[in-house]
RNA sequence: UCCCCAGUAGCUCAGUUGGCAGAGCAGAUGGCUGUUAACCAUCGGGUCCGCGGUUCGAGUCCGUGCUGGGGAGCCA
C-alpha cells in the first residue's frame, strides 16, 4: 500500500528493518498507557509487535489517536524500527503517524477467559487470537509439508469426488443429499476407493480434502467434516506403505519444528516430545497389542477393535508414534486384504500419536483378486452393484496395491498439545454446530 | 443414541438452612515517565435459560422443556 513512500512490512520480518521508517498494517490487539508512555499491540497475521507513542517525541496529534482506539480496530502505524529488549519479540515500533482504517466495535472477544460455547459461536472472531493463529498456520505447516513430501516422491494429486453414489466402507453413517431428484447422492467419507483407480492410472496418488461422517459421535476426537491426505501405490504391500507412514509423519513433524517454532511456543508445546519423532517407530502386532492391554488389566477378546481406552493404553507405553498392524480381518473393512500366512488377520495397519490422541492414520494392502474381492463385498452385505467399478480394477491388469489415510485434525491436534480437534479446523462442523 | 455436569451483569463465576442480587474482568471517566492480561480511583450495568408447581416468600426446592459442556459407543 502506499503510505507516503515508507515501505510496508510484515511483523514477522520487521528485525530485517531495524533503524528505518517503515509502515506497519494490522489490528489492534489490545494497549497499555502509563502517562506519558503509550502502548499498541498490532498483530498482521505474520507476528505482533508493540507501536510505542511518547509524550514529547511523537507528534501531538499522533499521541491523541491513541484514545480513539479500542481492540480490533485496523490501522497502519509508521514509525522507526527499534530493538527493545523490553518489548515482546524483541523489537518495537516508535510510532510517528497512524493512519485509522477503523475504529472497532466493542469486540466480544476480550483478552480474558471465555467459555468454548461462547468462542465457538464467534469462531469467526476467535480467529483472530493467538492460539487459534497458532494452531491454523500449524495446520497449515502440516498439509504443505505431507503434500511436498507426496510431490518429491513421484505422487500425483488427484482429487476424489466429494459426491458419491454410495458408501466407501459401508460401515459408517453418511451425509445424504438429493441429486437433481433422480438418485440420491452421499457426501464422501473416504477419498481412498477412488485412488485405488488412480493408482492402477498414475502409479502412485494422493488425495487430500474433505471427508464426512454423520455419525453422532461426541469426543474430543471426531468431527462431522474432517481431512484427509490419502496416498495410494501400486505395486506396494503392507511394509511398503508402513514405511512410507513412518516417513510421512517425521517429515511432518520436523518441518513444523524447523518453521512454526514462534507458534509451537504460543501454544506452550514442549518441543521436546516432537524432536523425539524420528524413525524407526515401534510396530506391533494386534496380537502383541491384546497381550498389553491385558496386561494393563482390561478385558478385551480377540477379535474385538480396538476402542480409545485400549488405545491410551498402549500409545502411553512409547514416546513415538506406534503402528499396530494386521487386526482381525471381521474389525476391518471389506477391501483390506487377508494375510496369506495367516487369513484370519488382514494385511492393515493403524498408527497411533503418543499422548494419547489416538488413531492419526489407518491402512493397508488392498484385496487385489477378484474373487476374493467379490466374496467379501457379499460378507459386508453391500450391493455388489455400486461397487462394479471397483471390482473392475481387478480385472484389468490387477497388482498388489495398497495405501492409507492420515487424519488432518488429529494430527495437528497431537502436534500443537491441544486436547480437542475442533480447535485444529477453521470452521469446525460437530454435532450440534453448524454455525458459523 | 446413552450417562454425567452446568445455565445468575458484555465475559468468567460466587450466592450459606428458602428471607434486600454479588465479585473480578470488560466498558465509561480521571490519574500515573517503559508497559507486558500494566496498575490506582470513581461510575454505570440484571427477563437469575423458558414454562408450570410447592411456599407468606424461590436464584435456591420439585416437574418439564431448551441450550451448552464433558464422557461412552463408533471411527480418522
Amino acid at each position: 500500500m502506499e503510505h507516503d513512500a515508507k515501505t510496508t512490512v510484515l511483523i514477522a520480518s520487521v528485525g530485517r528493518y531495524e533503524g528505518q521508517e517503515v509502515a506497519v498494517c494490522g489490528w489492534v490487539m489490545h494497549k497499555r498507557s502509563s502517562g506519558r508512555v503509550r502502548f499498541l499491540v498490532i498483530r498482521d497475521g505474520t507476528g505482533v509487535i508493540q507501536a510505542t507513542l511518547v509524550k514529547g517525541e511523537t507528534p501531538d496529534n499522533v499521541f491523541d489517536e491513541y484514545a480513539k482506539l479500542s481492540q480490533e480496530s485496523s490501522v497502519a502505524i509508521f514509525g522507526q524500527v527499534r530493538k527493545e529488549p523490553r518489548a515482546t519479540g524483541g523489537y518495537e515500533l516508535l510510532a510517528s503517524g497512524i493512519k485509522i482504517f477503523q475504529v472497532a466495535a466493542p469486540f466480544p472477544i476480550t483478552p480474558k477467559e471465555h467459555g468454548v460455547g461462547f468462542l465457538m459461536d464467534r469462531r469467526h472472531l476467535w480467529l483472530r487470537s493467538s492460539r487459534q493463529w497458532a494452531i491454523l498456520r500449524i495446520r497449515h505447516a502440516v498439509i504443505r509439508a505431507a503434500r511436498r513430501f507426496f510431490d518429491d516422491r513421484g505422487f500425483s494429486l488427484l482429487d476424489a469426488p466429494i459426491l458419491t453414489p454410495s458408501s466407501c466402507e459401508g460401515t459408517t453413517t453418511l451425509f445424504e443429499t438429493d441429486y437433481f431428484g433422480e438418485h440420491r447422492a452421499y457426501l464422501s467419507q473416504s477419498g481412498q476407493l477412488y485412488m485405488e483407480a488412480g493408482a492402477m492410472a498414475l502409479g502412485r496418488v494422493y488425495c487430500c480434502g474433505p471427508t464426512f461422517r454423520a455419525e453422532k459421535s461426541k469426543t474430543r476426537r471426531h468431527l462431522a467434516e474432517f481431512w484427509m491426505i490419502e496416498p495410494e501405490v501400486a505395486f506396494a504391500d503392507l511394509d511398503t506403505v508402513m514405511d512410507l507412514a513412518e516417513a510421512l509423519v517425521c517429515a511432518v513433524v520436523s518441518e513444523v519444528l524447523e518453521q512454526r517454532g514462534p507458534e509451537l511456543d504460543v501454544l506452550e508445546r514442549d518441543r521436546r516430545k516432537l524432536e523425539a519423532i524420528r524413525p524407526p517407530f515401534p510396530r506391533i502386532s494386534y496380537d502383541d497389542a491384546l497381550r498389553r492391554v491385558r496386561q494393563a488389566g482390561e478385558e478385551i477378546s480377540w477379535g474385538q477393535d480396538l476402542g480409545g481406552g485400549h488405545e491410551t493404553i498402549i500409545s502411553g507405553q512409547f514416546d513415538k508414534p506406534v503402528l499396530i498392524h494386521r487386526y482381525p480381518i471381521g474389525a476391518k473393512a471389506f477391501y483390506m486384504k487377508s494375510d496369506p500366512q495367516r487369513p484370519e488377520v488382514a494385511l492393515c495397519v493403524d498408527m497411533l500419536a503418543p499422548e494419547g490422541y489416538g488413531e492419526i492414520i489407518g491402512g493397508g494392502q488392498r484385496e487385489d483378486d477378484v474373487r476374493r474381492l467379490k466374496e467379501k463385498i457379499q460378507e459386508a452385505g453391500l450391493p455388489l452393484k455400486d461397487f462394479q467399478w471397483y471390482v473392475e480394477l481387478r480385472q484389468y491388469g490387477s497388482v498388489p496395491h495398497a495405501g492409507f489415510g492420515l487424519g488432518i485434525e488429529r494430527t495437528v491436534a497431537w502436534i500443537c498439545g491441544i486436547d480437542h480437534v475442533r480447535e485444529t479446523i477453521a470452521f469446525p462442523r460437530l454435532l450440534d454446530r453448524l454455525y458459523p
